[in-house]
DNA sequence: AGGAAGCCTTGACGTAAATCAAATGGGAAA
DNA sequence: TTTCCCATTTGATTTACGTCAAGGCTTCCT
């Protein structure tokens, strides 16, 4: 019924939260009209799956609160996290009919829908939205390739620290704060869901946060509440370039 | 002086061999005209870096012939190859500065550049390039994802045999042909680059390609020259689900 | 021809992370 | 409260891949 509730209630795109970063950011009042006449909100509980990879799509969206994730499977089972979307992601690729990978509501999920026929209309008619459109999916491709080299040749402890950096900047973004100094937020994912991000085991993911933990990298409050008294040292214990990726 | 030559060679985009593939493959013969008046050749010799991650970049290209590598190096030297760039695939991102990666030429390259100016004016101008390179990012973010599923979760001999595949499968795409039966060509990387690609050291790059070769899954001549009898049974040793992944 | 320099291969050994296997702890249901 | 169920932690052991080291095959240079 909460699920109902929330596939009728109809915001106001002037009010939306992820306004100014979605797939719409660029666009002017008229064209946000058009687009609130297509669009429809479909909610997600924690765990349920969104779409299967192969599954016919017939629509795409932008994740408004919550975070779901897209993972690929080999036939064996061997799962690999593909995509961590937060809110103002966008889902779906205009000019395909199927899914790719499978999707996933890892917390409780909302999402900003549009039928995909409407919007591959609108976005040839206006030239705001495949221009938002290229921007992220550009800023994906450089998280993408980011993600890459940690796949590819970081430790496990560097790729801990790593993810655990990853997820303090983003919360630190999405509440407009600098990350320095002391940050507390809570980690969204499982064990084993950081597992299938890192290309590791949920028993290494273990050992390497309680490494971590005694090591004073990180705090822990229960298994889930993160407390980073040293941003830079994280940082270093990531591997990262300490010049914060001079990306102009 | 085969460099000068190439830089003063100008070819009719109607020529161009990779008119249908590259960013311009949707602009009209005016288009093409605006696109001619801007563009450039540039040539670099095998081994040769185009730029250094970090330093400024004025210009965007297409590549036109020849091969060229995307990396990213850690402080203490790792690498890990995030792109691999054939013909008509494109180089640096409108609305950037800096280069985000290293960018090395392979082979010999040779590439059709724009001064970033003119060209992000053009893209705002002429909606095909933007529409196109939206399309091409895309792609390439759906092939960087791919890469992610190897470098997390495949083993060694698996590693090796997708990036086999996936130089077959292009191989056979530039001569328009079906990867069946029988497929002959050459590797265009060192075993280094080919473990920078795959997040694996050159030492077990080159005992995983005697193992395939011992069991027949290929058959070298030299150290380059590879053919695959069979292309089902090196897929399978990918790992690849067997229905070629039904993206529609 | 004789070296030298790159690539590449192969072998011996070490190690980080996977696997297999319990044990612990916290929250929900009874 | 007691019990059950999961997620997580921790321990013991195995293994795939990395590291270190030596040697072979081309190609290029003098």
């Amino acid at each position: 019924m909460a699920m109902q509730d929330m596939q009728l209630a109809h915001h106001e795109c002037g009010d939306c939260p992820i306004r100014h970063r979605a797939v719409c950011a660029r666009c002017e009042a008229d064209e946000l009209t058009r687009l609130e006449q297509i669009k429809y909100y479909r909610s997600y509980q924690a765990g349920q799956t969104v779409v299967w990879s192969g599954d016919r799509m017939d629509f795409v969206a932008s994740v408004v609160t919550g975070i779901a994730t897209l993972t690929q499977t080999m036939e064996d089972g061997r799962r690999q996290m593909v995509g961590l979307l937060l809110p103002s992601d966008f889902v779906g690729r205009p000019g395909r009919a199927n899914a790719a990978y499978d999707v996933t509501a890892t917390t409780d999920l909302v999402m900003c829908c549009f039928r995909k026929k409407p919007f591959e209309d609108m976005m040839l008619s206006t030239p705001h939205i495949g221009q938002r459109l290229l921007e992220m999916t550009l800023d994906e491709l450089d998280a993408a390739r980011e993600w890459m080299l940690l796949l590819g040749r970081k430790t496990a402890r560097e790729k801990i620290a790593s993810l655990i950096a990853i997820i303090a900047r983003r919360d630190a973004t999405l509440r407009l704060k600098t990350p320095k100094g002391a940050l507390v937020f809570d980690l969204p994912l499982t064990r084993e869901e950081m597992a299938d991000y890192l290309g590791l085991t949920l028993e290494t993911v273990s050992r390497q946060i309680s490494a971590l933990k005694r090591d004073g990298v990180i705090v822990l409050e229960g298994k889930r509440h993160v407390t980073i008294p040293d941003f830079d040292r994280l940082l270093e214990e990531a591997g990262d370039d300490s010049d914060g990726g001079m990306i102009g």
